[in-house]
DNA sequence: CCCACTTCGGACTTTTCGTGGACAAAGTAC
DNA sequence: GTACTTTGTCCACGAAAAGTCCGAAGTGGG
């Protein structure tokens, strides 16, 4: 080796490292960057043959489908490419506190068949999950295309690595519980666990909505939650983490006492639950969240300004938050969050008054892409990033051509 | 290509996609993961083959040299290579609203010569620039290596991209002006433009300090701000904007007039300049931010009193941020965080107030890692981190191969 | 002190992988 | 119908990485 100078100022650094294994053509195909072989050769730069031999790969294990011609440009059409959305399926499995669902959704995170069911506020797990696995192997009956995974989202704290949760507060008797063990009768693909906002703002990455590539995404239920999107990454929640927006203290809360045992919290004047028992102390009736959103939408004036005054108080603090990262877009979620106009009112409201106009001059607020369904979307998402995801598409490959 | 079925549930994914390029073995062996050949092999799963010829092109290079041997484990010992930290050196200029840094520095980070001139509050870039262009003249003589680049910190919101300060209305006259033509005489290298806040903040970054991956720092000075670290990335920033942590609208302060035009402001009640008009309103004598600094230090008691004061709002406001983003450290710098234990006194009073209990169980505070340059530390790491990116490394090997 | 044993690193051989050209296919333009 | 354009496959060539062999340079036991 003759000694080169390595030093030669200008030097342009190719534009984004492109991917070029099969799972990275995938991935162009699936995000709508390529459509044909062509496509695939210009975006990556990789020869023709190349392409043809990644591509016959991906159709031969059945991700890549041969779609009908696209229209000519003066030459031969070229053969369309379609990601096969049936390859397989995922399954999401969203447990809250009073209700768990379960979906199955093909591989664009489309939901094929689901369904919803309440049970009792403080159920354990062994009360819970035997029923989801039941449920679950009703649902997958008649579907053929294999499992790829199970997404599982819980309120609280989660340990990806040992599929455990590790500080649920509001889940009695869910710490440490191994919970694949549970599922093993229905399916055995491989368990994915996430926290329940993580999942609802992993929702919003996906879908098709430009959304921008900072997010703040608050989930207004009974409790309150925020998960954060920066650089089009999910900041928060990657390690089962998610932001405490509810659990802030705030002005003019110092008497009342949280759930969480601390005087003062955000949660005692703006959570889903301290609205609930302020409009039952106010002579209604209502049990959940729900109810007080049912009424609001109603026209029930005195839920109404709960709502609004919910939303207000999460906005003084959300303000801070705004401040903080320059979100493009603030997605409101969560049971109060689906009565959008009428919460996001209270929330404009203090965002607007508290934040630096230079941040809040372009600032739109949207409600959850996915509606009701947001979390379990999450569920799916989690799922079909980890095992749809470049590195897990080549190793699949690898793995089914040594086998062949 | 024949049929072979993709689905095999259990597939193992290779942990990180480590980089297998003469860039990637260089970081490996500058990150102290890898110290010889052997240990390249390892990491990368290169053969041995592979990774002698990366490691010849980059000794060839000059960024890696070949050390003494390292002591054995019972065969022949392995030839220690280390990472020539003077194949190059880079520039920091921070520029502030009264003075000016300069700092030549090693590929370390480590500074080899430096100053610091006031100058007048308000000048232009005609006034200062030259000047700064000068200094750094003299500062390179005498310096043989070849200038990789030049980082240069503003205040205000930056344009990485046209190499323009935007938006910074603490220094007029600055916004659209293109900065690297005043430096051409004093060298050509490529420049790196980024914010103040945001320097301090990747100043952070480097060093050998392990802060966490999650990391929070605020800059207090004569203004306020704030960067992330997010999963080990600088999240604000990249873009050329800060979190605006000044600019928050607080209790207790609807009458005062911010220096943005606005009512109520942090500001008015936490930074340096608002703390610098109280202490002179009450009789004493101070011109800048360090002086009421100093006079803390000395133990002037209404001066202690502001310091505390000012980090006890901030500390309101931080709370937010903290259960937000559950940074296992905050780092407070700025000429105020320099008096750490009288400012972070008042931070953390009202941190551990406010923030949830689960949040500050293991929260450190911890003062800027290269104190009074950190700032400029943080110039040099940019430039580093760009130019020495395996990206960048392997471009650069590329232009020198294809030139001989 | 000598000799097995271990580990490292370089030279050589083999294999894999991607490129580039030739060629067939399938359309458009005139 | 013919020339032209673009797509996709097949195949030979070349580069790059893996694998193999061997000498070098240490440790440790007899």
């Amino acid at each position: 080796m003759d000694k080169v100078p390595w030093f030669h100022p200008p030097v342009s650094i190719s534009p984004g490292p492109v991917e070029t294994t099969a799972g990275g053509l995938l991935a162009l195909v699936r995000s709508g960057e390529a459509a044909t072989r062509a496509d695939l050769g210009r975006a990556t730069g990789l020869s023709r043959s190349a392409v043809s031999q990644r591509v016959a790969a991906l159709v031969g294990a059945g991700l890549l489908v041969e779609g009908g011609g696209v229209a000519s440009t003066g030459g031969r059409p070229a053969g369309a490419l379609a990601f096969n959305v049936d390859a397989a399926v995922v399954v999401g499995i969203a447990v809250g506190r009073s209700r768990t669902q379960v979906g199955v959704f093909d591989l664009e995170g489309r939901e094929i068949v689901g369904d919803t069911r309440d049970h009792e506020v403080g159920s354990g797990p062994d009360e819970v999950m035997p029923d989801v696995a039941e449920r679950l192997r009703t649902l997958l009956e008649g579907i053929e295309p294999p499992v790829l995974g199970i997404g599982l989202s819980l309120p609280g704290t989660v340990d990806p690595e040992r599929r455990v949760s590790v500080d649920a507060p509001v889940m009695k008797g869910w710490d440490g519980v191994p919970l694949a063990p549970y599922l093993t009768g229905a399916c055995t693909a491989p368990l994915h666990l996430t926290n329940d906002t993580s999942a609802l703002t992993r929702s919003e990455l996906f879908g098709p909505a430009p959304l921008g590539s900072d997010v703040l995404v608050v989930k207004a239920s009974t409790g309150l939650g925020i998960g954060v999107i920066a650089d089009g990454r999910l900041v928060n929640g990657s390690r089962g983490v998610t932001g405490e927006l509810g659990h802030t203290r705030v002005e003019g809360a110092d008497e009342l006492l949280c759930r969480c045992g601390a005087h003062g919290c955000l949660e005692t004047v703006a959570a889903g639950w301290a609205m609930v028992n302020r409009l039952v102390e106010g002579g209604a009736e209502a049990r959940h969240v729900r109810d007080l959103v049912g009424l609001a939408l109603d026209g029930d004036p005195v839920a109404r300004s709960l709502l609004r005054e919910s939303g207000r108080r999460v906005g003084e603090v959300l303000a801070v938050a705004v401040n903080l990262l320059h979100p493009q877009t603030v997605v409101v979620g969560g049971d109060m969050g689906s009565a959008f106009d009428l919460y996001t009112a209270g929330m404009r409201e203090s965002v607007y008054a508290r934040a630096a106009g230079s941040v809040t001059r372009d600032l739109r607020f949207a409600p959850a892409a996915h509606g009701d369904s947001a979390g379990l979307v999450g569920c799916a998402a989690l799922v079909i990033d980890h095992e749809l995801s470049p590195a897990a598409v080549d190793a699949r490959l690898r793995a089914a051509r040594a086998e062949a």
